[in-house]
DNA sequence: TGACTTGTAATCAAATTAAATACATGATCG
DNA sequence: CGATCATGTATTTAATTTGATTACAAGTCA
């Protein structure tokens, strides 16, 4: 099981918008970047519109992002891809016995411990912006050698 | 996506084990309190044992814990069914363009934040024992009303 | 108008999960 | 010793999910 990569590619996709920005950034263009297809980026462009992290408009090449890099964390992008819903990231077996003692209360008593452990995961992803991303990217490219 | 159940499943198989230690615990009884079938349960106290967290042997029903159940956290469990593989909780999309300043760096650029981020996590599932899930169990059940 | 773009639906193949079945092997007891 | 019950494992099946693909409607602009 793995979070699905909408999370990273949609990362991907607003690093990539924003270091492009003096050029008109199309989802083929995006789609190169990332190995994918248009479709795909499409999608989760659609997402990360209906968050309020983007601009895009129909028919017209270029999206922008909505608001300042450092104002958009890694936890605005998951949470606008959608995907791991709130207290979803652990299974649990349902109809477990009532007639146990274990089984009518191990839901009850496991779940606390399973939302804490998402909310300190997600909090993690809230403390990193695509500012972080972009600079983190930048700094590696200047430190490469590359001209 | 989510978490395989496997891990509650082995949470709630250990904390059943303990509270039912005066008499034997087999496959069956565990089944029929998690509601799932015997191979199910089989499967993952093969897993727990050979992790060392519990102690069974073939053809000999009732199965008992390896350790004190405060010595068991649920991480030693989430570790032991193998649900999730270091840094793997979330999926990168594979051959980004390297002819792209982002597609060459993002992998490298936002992995320490997963990492973290999964970390973080699993450190939340150590914090917890087998021994604090059954005395939660157990509280529940004496202010429930319950005889 | 024609070329290019976004938006969206529908389909498909691959991977993963848990359920179910089957059977070999070990232990126990009458 | 043989019947019964347990564990250990392999295999198959069905359901779900993911991402790739295809198709096409609709917006933009030279």
């Amino acid at each position: 099981m793995a979070i699905s990569s909408r999370f990273t590619v949609g990362v991907h996709i607003l690093a990539l918008i924003e270091l492009n920005k003096e050029e008109k950034t199309s989802s083929e263009f995006l789609a190169g970047s990332v190995n994918t297809n248009p479709t795909l980026i499409r999608k989760i462009m659609g997402m990360l519109k209906k968050a309020g992290l983007i601009e895009v408009q129909p028919g017209i090449a270029g999206a922008k992002l909505a608001k300042s890099p450092s104002d958009i964390s890694l936890l605005d992008v998951y949470k606008a891809v959608d995907v791991v819903h709130e207290n979803e990231l652990f299974s649990l077996h349902e109809n477990t016995l009532y007639e146990c003692i274990v089984g009518r209360n191990i839901h009850d008593s496991i779940s606390p411990v399973l939302s804490a452990a998402q909310l300190s995961m997600e909090k993690e992803l809230g403390n990193v912006t695509i500012q972080d991303i972009i600079q983190d990217i930048v700094q590696k490219e200047s430190g490469s050698g590359n001209p």
